[in-house]
DNA sequence: CGTATGTCAGGACAACTGAGATAG
DNA sequence: CCTATCTCAGTTCTCCTGACATAC
């Protein structure tokens, strides 16, 4: 059991996903707030739809996450003029820096998970692990109109 | 925020778990099932308490995952004369052969998982995640009467 | 019309917490 | 008395399904 890759890989993860969410949990936020505000000032504002897509996180799980970071004054929700489907989201000052602070704990925690590893065991992994996420990742081309 | 180690491990590892959880939910099982009749097999007979310490699962868990295999018939029950307390769990020969189908369908996803990878990487990856998983698991040392 | 968007209700899985009853 | 074992109820987080109203 120990052999298999992917118990090395859940397993492993399960103690990454711990770390990271007593991190959070500390501040009071979750790894979906994380994602949503790193997108956002990387990539700009974008419809809730759009932020799906870059985040892989799920429709239905988007408008709790976004209602969430909006009680805590960090998104401001607002109709598209030219889609009155969409909401568009954007990042507030305070979003800013909730962001750098979730960023912060997020680097505490790579250096007590990776702290058996030396530097270029951590380049190995990371490069092993990219190749892997790309290749199963697509299929979810980037539409036009989003990015 | 690809570039967080944590994030590339939780991410791939979401992948892997997918993969995994499909194959087993084809014939009826889930992760935990796996994991208790592999313990069974490789080091026999145990209690509860002491399959929760090799596997990692948690007792409260344990209570229903044991009921759905005792259900199944694929392991057994039975009061630990020597101590009341507890309940030594056997596989039953239907268990072994439950086992051998979820290690086949384990081994299958193995495949689709690694693809982009070659042996050299696969091996590399193991090694790596092996080294971050023994250096976070420690702290819970087997105790005397469990083995 | 069909499709995209946002919302809501809910399930599955794994990891976890706390409380209680019983036996060592 | 204290501890270990088992059971049960319930929470969190992420991922996912299905349904619905609305707007394009």
């Amino acid at each position: 059991m120990d052999h298999l890759p992917s118990w090395l890989l859940t397993q492993t993860a399960a103690q990454a996903h711990r770390l990271v969410s007593e991190g959070f949990a500390k501040v009071g936020a979750r790894g979906y707030h994380y994602r949503l505000l790193s997108s956002l000032i990387e990539d700009g504002p974008a419809s809730q739809a759009a932020l799906g897509r870059r985040t892989g996180i799920h429709l239905s799980d988007m408008v709790a996450a976004l209602n969430e970071l909006e009680a805590g004054g960090f998104v401001s929700r607002a109709l598209d003029p030219a889609d009155r489907r969409r909401n568009v989201i954007t990042v507030t000052t305070s979003g800013r820096q909730r962001a750098a602070q979730l960023e912060h704990s997020a680097q505490e925690v790579q250096e007590v998970l990776l702290q058996p590893l030396d530097e270029a065991e951590r380049g190995q992994l990371s490069a092993l692990l990219s190749k892997l996420l790309d290749h199963h990742r697509q299929g979810i081309p980037p539409l036009p109109g989003d990015e």
